[in-house]
DNA sequence: TAAAAAAATTGATATAGATCAGTTATTTTT
DNA sequence: AAAAATAACTGATCTATATCAATTTTTTTA
């Protein structure tokens, strides 16, 4: 309900649109050619599902598990975004002028994914304008979480960025005040675009303050409105 | 030709798609209802094209001109990108989610606009489907620039993000090695996200270091290696 | 379950870049 | 063209957060 300046897009690390299953928009044929082009694949955790640069041969859906996507560049990584199960992982890939993943892509857990083959992909894509319209608003949404997460990492500090981080994981992740953190403090640290010393630092702060509880892995959010209020005005 | 880890999107301030005419993709009853649909308007510089928040009624297509969009924040303005004529500047807008501008938009310059109707472009973008292929192209290209300046402003210093600014600025907007600057020294600093006080001294460094040569806004790339070395390591 | 390895914590120090304040240059207004 | 306002520059200082180094805790391996 806040009129006033701040109504840049929440700053989550994830993607949240509530899972549509968009391929009921696809006729039988549709289906059919996407099945005929797909392949379930398995992942560990820490392996790689699309290298930046690399030929992207696919589009990626997550059926189950937990990735990361990130850019590699000379010096740190830098998270984009954190993916959930029942979501898109590259839809980016689909872009005629760009044949290589611009992002690299992979697991924090066990996961499953599907691969489409990104010609079928593309062919119902130009054939299926509903469709279509459903993967605009995807990408749509796609570019407000980051863009809110920009924001997060270039005009918030360091409390605001970890308060948020916690939020995040509290409400799209594990969708529950207290929960087994599954993440390293050098994960929180890459997240934050921080030092895993100073995230460290901070959760203590925290801690001393009441605003959480932390058990070795195990993080409960005692006071959300402090941390809200920490993520707005740190 | 690099083959090793930098492969990051090139971090340009401004999406550089060649611009392709989509509306060619249009059927004449399509091209007509647009037509019904849109209204073209002038802005003089510093106005308001779209305002972050408020309800996104159209989509906006730059005829003329250079703008800037940015995210309003409770801290300081982030600016996500410049966008030149003839390229649509809030293809965002058209999310079936979201109903409101997510970032504002103003002009560097005197501009000129088309405003399409919302509901008409989506009418048309579900109808056509090699029309919202070629939107979806360029929300992708959006998408890899975004990421590159998210990149760049997240993992380099003051430098490299200075050397980024000029080379943007000479590529894609002024497309010269020499050229006069009408951003002011807030401007650069708000598209670096430094202090207007450390643009001046790396210009000033990259002055001494015979880099670049400064008379008033007059700007003149003497040695682009070195600007592109800079902005790798830097 | 003991030993080894990895991760997290803590304190000390360093530093990039912001902020502040004063000055000079440029642009706008009268 | 002079005065006023704005923008750019310069130096001094401050601060948030990184880095480094040492210690403790946790996890993994043997």
């Amino acid at each position: 309900m806040n009129m006033g300046k701040k109504c840049v897009a929440p700053p989550t690390c994830v993607v949240s649109t509530p899972h549509i299953n968009i391929f009921e928009y696809l006729t039988e044929d549709e289906k059919e050619l996407l099945q005929a082009n797909q392949r379930d694949v398995r992942f560990k955790k820490g392996e790689i599902l699309a290298k930046q640069g690399s030929f992207a041969s696919h589009v990626i859906f997550l059926k189950s598990g937990l990735v990361k996507v990130y850019l590699e560049g000379d010096q740190k990584d830098l998270i984009l975004k954190i993916v959930t199960n029942n979501h898109f992982v590259s839809l980016s890939s689909i872009f005629d002028g760009n044949d290589s993943f611009i992002y690299s892509v992979s697991t924090y857990v066990d996961s499953e994914a599907t691969l489409f083959n990104i010609d079928a992909f593309k062919q119902v894509l130009r054939s299926n304008s509903k469709f279509s319209a459903q993967i605009i608003n995807l990408l749509n949404a796609n570019t407000a979480q980051i863009y809110g997460r920009f924001y997060c990492l270039t005009r918030k500090q360091s409390h605001g960025r970890v308060a948020d981080i916690i939020m995040c994981l509290s409400e799209n992740i594990f969708e529950s005040h207290s929960f087994n953190l599954s993440l390293s403090r050098n994960d929180l640290a890459d997240l934050t675009g921080l030092s895993s010393e100073s995230v460290t630092r901070i959760f203590k702060e925290f801690k001393d303050s009441h605003i959480i509880e932390i058990n070795n892995k195990d993080i409960k959010i005692l006071d959300y409105q402090r941390l809200k209020d920490i993520s707005t005005y740190g």
